[in-house]
DNA sequence: GTATTAATGTAATATTATAACATTTCATTT
DNA sequence: AAATGAAATGTTATAATATTACATTAATAC
């Protein structure tokens, strides 16, 4: 397996390829772990989403697997989506209605999800700090935290 | 104007006029300060999120606002709730696509959007922390912040 | 009162997502 | 290897969410 991505050096212009590969073979590293399948579809969704860091919607994803599936549906590729999103090898924007690829699908990570919104690349950056002080919150209001939508649009680095 | 709802207290059974009438109030005095119009319709559509503390989506509210103006039309819901968003009197929870009333669109405020996925009710919670926390990592990543989507699923003190 | 701007009416359509059921593929057991 | 059962995919249809475009009306400014 390769070596894990690290948050600030993939913001910076960088050699995508291997992004795409760490992405790929963790997904077939978790895939085989789990015991669940990584068919040819899933696979090439999950490609498809790695190509670049910017957000992606489901129907531009169709767009582009229609282009090797002409006579793909929608529920193609929702599914191949929910696959991938319940395997924590994808997360949705729900703010954007779009997915990304998550780079560190291997590890356990607490992340916030920086948005450009000019650029429109979509980062995934550890944020514990800020889940410590959100769960100490929720603890403090007897809640019981589950699932938690963390994204921060603004202006990434390059274009602010 | 009435006084100012306390976060914990509005999450006890309580007397939801109370609730209601600070949120009109808070908005006619908002929208007279900006020099905007709340008119008939908007007020309405504010009313009608405001029954409940559930997050409402806009075809439901569609199907209240008919049951008075039966040729009511999606965009006659989706303007009005543009115009309370922009007024900073509603807010869009992104993982619902619904919207809920604030209660302290007075104040200036940061806050996190707790949503009891038993109750389904939604309550805003002030996360200055967080959003102390979240801004220090922005920094860090020069990263410039604009607008941030939190909502924290889980379970309500009622419903755990 | 007329001009200008803001709000609403009306119709159509775009975008995002799911349901229902048939068929095929894969893995397991025999 | 054939039978079985479960998972994945194919296929059709539709649901749910949201916006565009343009006409009309209402409010405000002059
Ligand atoms: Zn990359
Ligand atoms: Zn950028
Ligand atoms: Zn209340
Ligand atoms: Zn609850």
């Amino acid at each position: 397996m390769s070596e894990t991505i690290d948050n600030k050096a993939v913001q910076q212009p960088h050699n995508h390829k291997g992004c795409m590969q760490h992405a790929l073979q963790a997904a077939e590293q978790i895939c085989s772990q789990k015991g669940v399948r990584l068919t040819a579809i899933r696979k090439r969704i999950l490609e498809l989403i790695c190509t670049s860091h910017k957000a992606i919607g489901a129907y531009e994803l169709l767009d582009l697997f229609k282009l090797e599936d002409p006579k793909a549906k929608p529920v193609t590729i929702y599914r191949a989506l929910d696959f991938l999103m319940a395997a924590g090898l994808v997360h949705k924007i729900e703010s954007l209605n779009a997915f990304i690829g998550c780079l560190q699908a291997e590890k356990q990570h607490k992340s916030v999800i920086l948005i450009c919104d000019n650029c429109k690349n979509a980062y995934e950056v550890d944020a514990t700090a800020v889940y410590d002080s959100l769960f100490a919150l929720s603890e403090s209001m007897q809640f019981k935290p589950q699932c938690l939508t963390l994204e921060l649009h603004g202006l990434c680095a390059s274009c602010r």
